[in-house]
DNA sequence: TTGCTTGGTTCATATTGTGAACCTGTGTTT
DNA sequence: AAACACAGGTTCACAATATGAACCAAGCAA
């Protein structure tokens, strides 16, 4: 392995919960000599990517991975990050992908890609999806914060003689969604649309939005629905990555469960 | 020089302006042999600091930036804490306001700022900015250690025609500094760009920063100088306090002297 | 076809990285 | 105060890794 990566490995041992690490501590994680890992942290001392406590001598995270996060940013923004995801899921499962982003207590429509399989599909023209009724809506409400919920309960509009209508049927959806990590919406915003969907992560560790699959209810079948799930996780792995952020251990461990105890998926639904 | 600082060297060729960088591109910006340039890019891809454009095939920054760069900001929120009088400075002023970070003897861009007020204004999109030819540059030379200013001297790039170019003419420039408690940088960096500066303090009191506001040279006045170090000096307070450190009160009182005694300001410029 | 440019690879050469042992300072225990 | 433990940091003989001139293949224009 080159110096090069060995060095740059270093970097990921910095997180939120260890912001600030000494040498010898670092030579612990990493399972490295001192000497060596001393002349790596030397070299990302002089990029500015770690700088040293000076009263501690630990060392942390430098000034020069801001100017690189703001480029990469303008560089490759949401939409873009997003693109080949749902380029890739709307193939590979022959209905309507989307992508929305958490802005506020808005859910705002990023971009959507519907496939050519089926003449009969699932058309998403809105800018704004409502929390309480799309699958999408459901993931950031189970994802997000509480007062997110609090709020989205406080106005349930009706959209279909399906849609949750009061808090106690919405907080049921979400525990739900939680459990498995998807989230579903069987004609609850508009009749013959059956919708899945999967939580997005940005850079901060917050539910930064979703992506999700919306497919015409008489042709979704418990097959369909597997396929749907197992290509909704590829996607939300890839879209969080691009946008900086990572699928939390726990979320991979439920979508696993789900997909195992796939029989009773249909019964939440 | 190691081969690591050399493969994180390529990363500050990613700008705005440039974004995406093909191989033979970035061999001629490096200046370096394109086997090795190949295999830095591949090292950068594989911990995703760089990812490659799969039509183009050309490389731009990865997502990996990103996360860092949140660690960096949660563990030092600099940033954060600079923000509100960044806007500010800019509005009051109508130019590109932008505040740096010293970290060992380099100056970071920590952010920057434009005011949409002219059609024609400064746009900074440096990682870095040199010690002797920036009026940030030349505040915390002036505030700073004895041997900053001695690193700082050892390698006097030219930029313009005005850039000082020799020891004691940094000297001088550094000692007008210290004594007004602005640095100011006419031309020195940028052809038409006339800069002024303030000093940033942290809780080890020592210098930390800078803030800075660069106008196009052919719009200044003695006037707008006035009311710009008027403004570094509010804006200059709240960063210094929110970064945990205080203006030294000797500094308090050179900007008193300086705003007084304001004939002579543009003498020294 | 030729010629120019691109991204990418090879392999002999030589620069660079490596880590056990060492030094130095600090705070704790005896 | 002596002895100890652990911290950050350094040295140097040795070994692995980096390097770049020359190379290949693909795309494009004349």
């Amino acid at each position: 392995m080159s110096s090069a990566v060995k060095t740059l490995e270093l970097l990921k041992f910095f997180s939120d919960a260890q912001p600030e690490i000494g040498l010898t501590q670092l030579c612990r994680m990493a399972k490295r000599d001192k000497a060596t890992t001393h002349r790596h942290l030397q070299d990302l001392e002089k990029v500015g990517f770690v700088e040293q406590n000076m009263q501690t001598k630990d060392y942390r995270l430098g000034p020069a991975v801001l100017q690189l996060a703001q480029t990469r940013e303008n560089t490759v923004p949401r939409k873009a990050g997003a693109k080949n995801a749902l380029h890739r899921l709307s193939d590979a499962t022959g209905e309507t992908a989307h992508v929305s982003v958490l802005s506020g207590t808005t859910l705002y429509t990023l971009d959507s890609m519907e496939s050519p399989q089926h003449s009969i599909r699932v058309i998403i023209d809105l800018p704004t999806f409502p929390l309480h009724a799309t699958a999408s809506g459901l993931c950031v409400l189970a994802f997000g914060s509480p007062a997110l919920l609090e709020t989205a309960c406080e106005n349930l509009e009706k959209f279909t003689e399906h849609t949750l209508l009061t808090k106690s049927e919405v907080q049921a959806a979400v525990e739900d969604t939680r459990k498995t990590g998807f989230g579903c919406a069987n004609k609850t915003f508009e009749d013959e649309v059956y919708s899945l969907s999967v939580p997005l992560f940005d850079q901060t560790g917050a539910v930064a939005g979703a992506l999700s699959l919306a497919s015409v209810a008489s042709r979704f079948t418990h097959e369909v629905g597997l396929n749907i799930r197992r290509n909704l996780m590829t996607g939300a792995r890839e879209v969080t990555r691009n946008w900086g952020g990572s699928i939390p251990a726990s979320l991979e461990e439920r979508w696993a469960n789900a997909l195992e105890n796939s029989t009773e998926l249909e019964i939440l639904s």
